[in-house]
DNA sequence: TAGATACGGTAGGTCTC
DNA sequence: AGACCTACCGTAT
């Protein structure tokens, strides 16, 4: 039998330490129970005196612990002792304990219900060695003490789309709404609280009128358990919907028994900028946002509105931000039956915009590639155990206590000065997955970087780094990956191929953070400062055939073929055949320096048409970070693309974002801009422009946090926190979150606020001109220019 | 319980003349 | 008034 892990517990129990896994499978929800298991955690044998008197003072007899020696070393060299404990309240006594008498315990932090999945390689699908059997009530399989396997399975998931109506400040939950789509058609529910005798008219026929709040929750778990879904998905999900649910629920005295075994569940904040979590065996919650941003999707904004309008084209029934809560609480009170319809419409916005972006999809890759839970959104140093320490056991070896490594700074990536200009015919070369491919190139790995030290056929790496050729683990980690990254291209599994993408980043990325266990500054030198060599040998290479290396970022190349016409296809062939000779150079290289096989892949990646690279403002050096280009799309259009530059900046106007747009344009065009620019110049003094005059930013902390300077969107919001209290309003801004605001000739305001005129001459120099200037000054002309001519024509 | 560094630009704040 | 430094934000890779 197949199944895909939904949940993970552990806890004591009469036979000891408990672990419960949920699987989704095709014969419905099973319950995996393993009896009688232990915590375990290792010491070095150098400690073994220490531990052993400090486990003798506690009050703990010995068959509660024991410290046996194991066939593993530790990363000094000595061998390991494994201590093993059978419960988790012993455990949390006694681990806090031998620390403070001085015991370092290594892999002390895996819990046993991540311990036993790793040792078996099982990470999101498993093979159970016998069916489970079924509970009298029906609803789910158990299977006691199995043996488990890794599988390939993909569960089909029930998952239902889930979303509230409060009111605004969510002390009662006026509506509830789910909504799915099946074979047999839509699932459509909402309940709607309604205290009143008076019945609403005009209900839609998939609503439940219930006369209390309690009732209401009651009758949504009792739907819920008939429906028995895997999955929750919502917008904000854990930290809004949940978190209500949980508190109306405990305060109405009503248990939320949605736990597959029946649990009541509970939410619990996070801390620290951690998200919440849910406690829910046997379902998982997902929250749209975590997932997309997880799966690198951005955006603008996160809200729903703008996510789904978008991705879908299409938004929600209320639309003006500000003004929602308030309509919310009117619908209720006077049109309940829209308030249904538009709770509803939340629920299916969700819904398509998982489908659309295939985010379940996603979820599941992701948690099949890393072991991690479908709902534990990050978790690179997590997935990245999961991955490696049972490879690394199997070796022999036992990991380092956390922050064991040489510590010390290491350089990112090697950003090249550039050559400041207009340009036609550049095109860029980018190397595909440099730092993984580094890795699996020259063996970078930590179990390597200690049995390297003493082997004469090491591979030398950076600060004094040197790898075994002969013990690498991640080096075969990534090599995996790679291979399972080509098919899912070649498959076109998108959702797949970006996770796998993000994991392998993600093993670079976790041994140069020193919350890693394997952190140490000479991993993650030992590839960055390779990327940095490649790099710049990658320059000298394509210089020697004759072509100009203007830019380059960490993996990249900009190569300017000259500005004399060249054919689409010309360029494009050249920059493949410019590629396949640095393949196979490296190739060449590698084998005979260092007798290795070259995994670099440097492709061709784009071509741009007409190129900017800017100076930095005021001065005469080239520009980092900010270009933009004009590519060519399939259908044989040219579309300007920008990097770093004002018009990818959320935090410059709309007028001026939108100005640099028509201006590249025209610049690329070779066509005239004066009017261009004069003419929004006229229009931002003749007021036609206030709407495109707002700027949007986050305020990242606490009002009261900034105290060194005062920039102005804080200063914005202050002065509309003291309005709001005239107004007898609520704080809007006071812990921080977005503002829009306006320079208004007495200074920075929030369009919160009834509106002062605005302050013209500030948008024109500080908005209008340095977009202008950023490409004129390039041409040898200027805004200056153009405004004393425009001067000229007034006097 | 936790992926990283590199970069540019604006505006506020301080120092100097 | 202008030079210089720093805080803050958003971005590239």
């Amino acid at each position: 039998m197949h199944g895909f892990l939904l949940t993970r517990h552990h806890q004591d129990s009469l036979e000891g330490l408990q672990l419960d896994y949920w699987l989704a499978t095709d014969q419905g929800a099973v319950c995996v129970q393993q009896n009688s298991q232990q915590r375990v955690c290792f010491i070095d044998s150098q400690q073994q005196q220490l531990a052993l008197s400090a486990l003798q003072k506690t009050a703990y007899a010995d068959q509660q612990w024991q410290l046996k020696p194991v066939a593993l070393k530790c990363f000094s060299g000595h061998p390991a002792l494994a201590l093993y404990v059978s419960s988790e309240a012993i455990w949390r006594q006694l681990r806090p304990y031998l620390q403070t008498q001085g015991v370092e315990l290594m892999e002390a932090d895996i819990r046993p219900h991540e311990r036993f999945l790793m040792e078996r390689f099982v990470t999101g699908a498993v093979q159970l060695d016998r069916p489970p059997k079924a509970q009298i009530n029906g609803a789910f399989g158990l299977v006691t003490n199995a043996r488990i396997k890794p599988s390939q399975f993909t569960p089909n998931l029930r998952c239902v789309s889930l979303d509230i109506e409060t009111t605004m400040n969510g002390q009662t939950i006026h509506s509830i709404a789910l909504f799915a789509k099946e074979a047999g058609g839509d699932v459509r529910k909402v309940w709607l609280h309604w205290p009143s005798d008076s019945l609403p008219v005009d209900l839609p026929e998939y609503t439940e009128v219930m006369p209390n709040e309690r009732q209401m929750l009651r009758q949504f778990v009792h739907w819920l358990e008939s429906y028995d879904p895997d999955v929750f998905m919502g917008w904000s999900l854990v930290q809004f919907d949940f978190r209500i649910l949980c508190q109306r629920a405990k305060e109405l005295g009503v248990r939320l028994r949605l736990g597959r075994g029946g649990e009541e569940i509970h939410w619990r904040a996070g801390h620290g900028g951690r998200p919440a979590r849910l406690f829910m065996p046997g379902r998982v919650a997902l929250d749209g946002i975590e997932v997309m941003r997880a799966a690198t999707w951005q955006f603008e904004s996160f809200a729903l509105e703008y996510v789904a309008q978008k991705l879908l084209g299409r938004g929600k029934e209320i639309t003006k931000p500000h003004e929602r809560g308030a309509e919310i609480q009117r619908l209720y009170a006077q049109e309940p039956h829209h308030l249904v319809s538009y709770n509803l419409e939340d629920c299916r916005l969700v819904w398509d915009i998982f489908a659309k972006a295939g985010l379940l999809d996603f979820v599941l890759a992701r948690s099949q590639l890393t072991g991690l839970p479908m709902d534990r959104i990050g978790g690179s140093a997590q997935a990245f155990d999961h991955l490696y320490l049972p490879r690394l056991h199997r070796a022999g070896w036992v990991a380092p206590a956390f922050a064991s490594g040489v510590a010390g700074d290491s350089p990112g990536g090697f950003v090249m000065d550039s050559v400041p200009g207009l340009y036609s015919n550049v095109l860029i070369l980018d190397f595909k997955s440099l730092y993984p491919s580094i890795i699996r190139s020259f063996m970078i790995d930590p179990l390597g970087l200690i049995t390297g030290a003493d082997q004469q056929d090491a591979v030398a790496g950076f600060k004094g780094a040197s790898f075994s050729r002969h013990d690498a683990i991640l080096p075969t980690i990534i090599a995996t990956l790679w291979q399972a990254r080509d098919k899912a291209k070649a498959a076109q599994n998108t959702p797949l191929s970006t996770s796998i993408k993000i994991v392998m980043n993600a093993c670079y990325g976790v041994l140069g953070s020193n919350q890693c266990r394997f952190y140490d500054q000479r991993l993650a030198s030992s590839i960055t400062q390779r990327g940095h060599a490649i790099l710049k040998q990658t320059k000298v290479l394509i210089e020697a055939q004759g072509y100009k290396v203007i830019y380059g970022d960490t993996d990249s190349v900009f190569v300017w073929l000259g500005d004399k016409t060249i054919a689409t296809e010309v360029a494009q062939s050249t920059g493949q055949a410019l590629a396949a000779d640095l393949n196979g150079w490296w190739q060449a290289h590698l084998q005979s320096e260092y007798q290795l096989t070259s995994y670099l892949e440097i492709e061709f990646e784009t071509l741009f048409k007409r190129f900017v690279m800017p100076t930095i403002r005021g001065l005469e050096v080239g520009s980092k970070k900010r270009y933009a280009g004009q590519i060519v799309q399939a259908d044989g259009s040219l579309k300007t693309l920008f990097k770093g530059l004002e018009n990818v900046r959320t935090d410059w106007t709309l007028m001026a974002r939108e100005l640099q747009q028509r201006l590249y344009d025209k610049v690329f065009a070779n066509e005239p801009y004066e009017d261009l620019i004069t003419g929004v110049m006229a229009d931002i003094y003749a007021g036609v422009m206030d709407d495109k005059l707002v700027y949007r930013k986050r305020i990242r902390r606490p009002l009261l946090e900034y105290r060194k300077n005062i920039p102005p969107h804080v200063q914005a919001a202050n002065k509309t926190e003291q309005w709001l209290v005239l107004q007898g309003q609520d704080s809007r801004y006071k812990n921080g979150g977005w503002i829009e605001y306006v320079i208004t000739k007495s200074g920075p305001q929030s369009v919160d606020m009834p509106p002062l005129p605005l302050d013209y001459e500030h948008y024109v120099e500080r908005q209008l001109m340095p977009v202008v200037d950023g490409i004129l000054n390039l041409l040898g002309d200027s805004f200056e220019r153009l405004a004393g001519q425009q001067l000229g024509l007034f006097e």
